[in-house]
DNA sequence: CTACCATTCAAATGGATGTTTAAAATTATC
DNA sequence: GATAATTTTAAACATCCATTTGAATGGTAG
């Protein structure tokens, strides 16, 4: 049992294995999970081919710390800045736009790789797009009180609206939020899909933007059509 | 040169063509395009393995070929209720909620493939997650000219708004669409990740429900911060 | 120095994949 | 009904991959 200090060597080398998490993070994002292949990955972190097999015990689990060690501080901010608002209003119904920036600010600072790219959105949006059962599981485990809290915290802030209609608009600001990041990385710059290719968006202008539509969203009066659950 | 008439068989068994493609729009989007195998997919279409090869040339012509054919009429759809908004309201700005319909209708209901899933909606998610330089072209075809006539559409109808703070919230618009199509498709079922599990949603509920979180949110106000570009 | 631990390495293994080939089967044309 | 073109088939090819192996390396403690 090392406890890894020889003279510490302030940060110079990163350990193999952090290494390992973060070139895979990048490789993952840029190529595909599948399409990643380990020898891209170990010469990205300066490892030889049988480290992944050495620290992690296959491919999979290696994707899985992966998408745990991205995800879990957006989500650990997520909570810490709901469970602050919760505090700040006691009994009152929290304020709808501090409500949505504390589930968009978190993924807009905290998706950023070492590259200025947006690697953990990419990631999560191909485990999203292709649901598996390994990945779903982290999913799952990641997001799932989080959202809960959210829905809730949301329904009491617009008591007209039914938990359904909440849960779906919900999904929508979800939506907005991954596809806008998806776009901004620098990976998507040849998307010629993109009608925001000019507008040069520094974070917290984005995150009012983002705040500022989905809020309005929310407010939008409940749907006859929308009798409840 | 054979114009296939053979008593046409009434459309009992579909081209071997046919069925390769509808095969891979299936298997493409339930395993991902990187790991679905020629195999799988003309096990599933009941044809040989080299049939891929020859009646398209690789793999990837496949990918192409199954794209387009699935994207292809669901922005023919946007266009034809896009020209026919222009037409009906003559120098008059387009209505914004039928604008938002004639760009979410067609994509809610044309984006279901034969067994009642998404699909085309997991397909469009995958490659949009992944840039990559074959499908980014593809996607370049497909939605370029839309999302410029759209975002035109809506500069007129909203000329309070910035032309760049329209683009910005056409893409939170589009996430929305994509986000809770691909949570609807039932390959999304076993992610607990989801607020909506429960409500049943007809096509039309859906719609009017995007028709609407949308439109709200393009009638917030202009955001001072967006002098635009 | 010696023994022991964790880590790194080059090489090999076994399996799966896209693609090719050439023959067989089917269909169309005269 | 014979000939030619089209389509289907089984088998093989070459390549690439994740994973394993066993030896080499390095530092650490006794």
């Amino acid at each position: 049992m090392v406890v890894s200090e020889s003279i510490a060597v302030a940060g110079k080398e990163a350990d193999t294995r952090e290494r390992l998490i973060k070139a895979a993070l990048r490789v993952f994002a840029d190529r595909g999970i599948a399409s990643a292949t380990l020898r891209e990955i170990t010469v990205e972190a300066g490892a030889n081919v049988a480290a992944v097999n050495y620290y992690f015990r296959s491919k999979e689990e290696l994707t899985r710390t992966v998408l745990e060690t991205c995800l879990r501080p957006i989500n650990e901010n997520r909570l810490r800045s709901l469970e602050k608002l919760v505090a700040e209003n006691g009994e009152a119904a929290i304020p709808l736009e501090s409500l949505v920036e504390a589930l968009v600010r978190p993924m807009v600072e905290q998706s950023l790789d070492d590259y200025g790219g947006r690697s953990p959105v990419r990631l999560l949006l191909q485990v999203r797009a292709l649901p598996q059962p390994l990945t779903n599981t982290i999913l799952a485990n990641q997001f799932d009180s989080i959202h809960r809290l959210f829905v809730q915290a949301l329904g009491n802030t617009l008591p007209e609206l039914s938990r359904s209609e909440i849960g779906l608009r919900y999904d929508f600001a979800r939506g907005a939020i991954m596809q806008i990041l998806g776009d901004l990385d620098p990976a998507a710059r040849d998307l010629p899909d993109l009608p925001i290719k000019q507008a040069r968006l520094d974070n917290e202008t984005l995150i009012r933007q983002l705040v500022h539509f989905i809020a309005a969203g929310f407010r939008a009066p409940a749907s006859p059509s929308f009798a409840g659950a």
